[in-house]
DNA sequence: CTAAATTATGAGTCACCACTCATCTTGTCA
DNA sequence: TGACAAGATGAGTGGTGACTCATAATTTAG
């Protein structure tokens, strides 16, 4: 049930590797090599897959990392809410992405989405009935359009190698979709 | 500069890998091997790679083809052409990349982005005008914009598993954010 | 400080894939 | 039809990447 307590330099090289792998992955996608990441981590291969024991396992214990501190900020962002906090969060998140290739590995289907896109969806409720309640949003506009929306955003940002300029305007036109 | 003529069972062979190419790649994307485009073709593998010496030449193969009947589509959409045939291009094309993951091979930069794209954006540009006379569009539209959010919208419904109906929802917001 | 247990190391294994080439087959043309 | 060139074949090559394991190095408890 519990786990006995990791030895202090095992702490230490768990904490190198999911940062390694943040940066590695963030730069050249989830396809870079675990070597890669090891080699960033300042550590052998061998002990990237004693704590992870799949590369899989890897990119899921990141992709809780990112989900958690997405959805706290759009919890925050809820928190403050006026109700442009939903098309904040939209446009904040695709800037973000523009510079992270982990954040469109969290919104396809691939990883256990189930569970993660799950909790995003539930922050992206949570700030359209806010944005319901300002009526700065259209009737009709279901959680998981935008969420859909989000996520092509930011695969198209990525994918197609949009420009600062144009990324902003593009994000700009579809959140004038979403508008009264 | 004049190619000399290819033997029948050579023309043959070509086309039968060409076809098999476009269904092993709209199936599984371009990540599948060489070797089941080969299988798939009835054919052995040395004799596509004399025909594409690289995969990428097959790709590249492939590519114009789309391309090229994209373009078509919208240049007889443009004939007809009311005002809404930008809006139906475009439900058609996101319609068709959800079933064939070529098509977002085509919208990404991997492939020689500057031709292709640019032809589908001339292609797009031409949509845009029409529908600019015809006021169906919201002033200050650009074609880039345009082809950025047909982009967003073909990688979104491969990439993340949309269903049908929701596919569906999302372009019309998506095209509601282009709309007066 | 020492022993036992945990962790780190990195060369090695296995599977996959793009691509090659010596050899055999088939189409073409006189 | 016969002969030659164009094309087809598929085992083989080289390279990469995920993952393993025997051995060495650290940590920690007593």
């Amino acid at each position: 049930m519990s786990d006995p307590p990791l030895r202090a330099d095992a702490r230490r090289n768990r904490a190198r590797i999911l940062a390694a792998a943040a940066e590695v992955f963030d730069a050249h996608g989830t396809s870079a090599s675990t070597e890669e990441v090891a080699r960033t981590a300042g550590v052998a291969i061998g002990t990237v897959f004693r704590h992870f024991p799949t590369k899989a396992d890897l990119l899921t214990a990141l992709m809780k990392d990112l989900q958690g501190r997405l959805a706290a900020r759009a919890a925050a962002l809820a928190e403050e809410g006026d109700g442009t906090a939903l098309f904040t969060f939209f446009a904040e998140v695709v800037e973000y992405a523009a510079g992270a290739r982990t954040v469109v590995h969290l919104l396809a289907v691939d990883v256990g989405v189930d569970r993660q896109v799950a909790a995003l969806g539930t922050a992206v409720e949570v700030l359209l009935a806010r944005a319901g309640e300002a009526g700065t949003v259209r009737a009709g506009v279901r959680a998981d359009e935008v969420t859909a929306l989000l996520a092509a955003a930011c695969h198209g940002a990525l994918a197609a190698g949009w420009t600062p300029d144009l990324r902003h305007r593009t994000v700009a036109r579809l959140l004038d979709g979403l508008r009264p």
